[in-house]
DNA sequence: CGTAACATTGATTTCTGTCAATCCGAGTGG
DNA sequence: CCACTCGGATTGACAGAAATCAATGTTACG
């Protein structure tokens, strides 16, 4: 979300990250009920938030892109509902939540404005609510393409064909709510019908308005700073 | 969410509410898209919130009971991703965004215990997201109904083993992400099994311990005020 | 070379959606 | 009071989607 927030707003951030650092891939950063202090911002790679119920069922609930404050959402609460946990080697910055709220103590109107980034999160939310209980596997999985090409664009990941993805067909299924084995029949039916690949951790988009129709994907609920030009 | 904000917070709020009113059962209150510059305190009945795509399917992503904030979400960003709709008749009350923003203005912490009533929302779609992606259809309406079973209680609106839900089974598929027929179904083996019933929008819960079990139903994501008991 | 993780495929089972018919209760008009 | 209608609720039969089970292939890597 780097760019979404105003200038200063951001200079102010800035001014209050206490570390910069890298955490190692497939690794766990918070956990469920933690208390946490910080929050961090995802300067590079990717990082997924997860539940996990008593009889192990799994579910990723959000994946976080380069840009994407992690869990700002644990400012006002003190503690997360979910797992939060790397997917590559990521690069976070860190903000105490006590110097945030400084900043929110200076100004209503930077209150908002983070404020509104946890909003843009809760409406992906809703969409993949949605997304997984009316879309079929296939559409389910094109949809999900559609916002990762939007959004890995937005943060400047995307040569506009194709875009970095390190993800397990084992993850997309996490993601998707599928079995493993359907998401490779899945991944199968999208590449016959020509829409886009997943191959070796990068997705390539074949056809863009195919995709799009396949995953009834209207990118809205993403709330990006520009209008877009289609009418 | 009465009763989850502060007294003084609460006291300010009922200052600046400018309006109650009654809306109709089944009205539609807000479309997707739309401005919106008040927000909305349900105080009596329910409501949905539900998103429709082009292809015309449609999945109700929320539902609010009395106390509920029901668009308070909108407020930083302005307009809805989604529908805002009325089940029974509601009665709510209106707050004007500029006056809402007045008490931020006033106090950060009042700004983040706002923010906190929105971050409870978006926890529920969390776990919302979880149960369409992760559960079966009986365990997904079982959960479904433990979480209601505890807003209910948690808002007064259930005598401990019984409680309103004035919705149909089309309306249940809609939540669920489910077929109007197969709703049918599990609600027969629901109450076949000895766990729950619902018959003329009534929820009587049969065995609670067996329901919850059934929906693998965990209430830390409510972020409820009070510590169960429960080890 | 062997191993491990991931991907792929086929066979089968289970779950869920769809279609169609019937039922039921509340309201309505004759 | 009764036939009628209408919106649900219910049921059965069937089709289609997705999970599961099991085996095989592929690739990277120590």
């Amino acid at each position: 979300m780097i760019g979404k927030v105003s200038e200063p707003l951001w200079a102010r951030l800035c001014a209050c990250c206490s570390e910069i650092m890298t955490l190692p891939a497939r690794s766990t950063m918070t956990r469920a009920g933690e208390k946490v202090t910080t929050s961090v911002l995802l300067l590079d790679g990717l990082m997924v938030r997860q539940i996990v119920d008593r009889a192990g069922d799994l579910l990723k609930v959000s994946l976080q892109v380069p840009g994407d404050f992690v869990d700002l959402h644990a400012l006002p609460l003190g503690r997360l509902d979910h797992d939060v946990l790397t997917v590559n080697e990521a690069r976070i910055a860190l903000f105490p939540h006590e110097d945030i709220k400084a900043i929110m103590d200076d100004d209503a109107e930077y209150a908002r404005a983070l404020w509104a980034q946890t909003m843009i999160d809760a409406s992906i939310h809703r969409q993949w609510t949605f997304r997984l209980g009316r879309l079929r596997a296939m559409a389910a999985m094109a949809n999900f393409m559609c916002e990762m090409d939007v959004r890995m664009s937005q943060c400047g990941r995307s040569d506009g064909t194709a875009f970095p993805l390190p993800l397990t067909q084992s993850d997309l299924a996490d993601f998707c709510g599928l079995s493993p084995v359907h998401v490779n029949r899945v991944l199968r039916d999208l590449r016959d019908a020509g829409l886009c690949t997943f191959r070796n951790g990068v997705v390539k988009v074949l056809d863009r308005a195919g995709l799009v129709k396949a995953g009834s994907f209207n990118p809205d609920y993403l709330f990006l700073p520009w209008t877009p030009a289609s009418p």
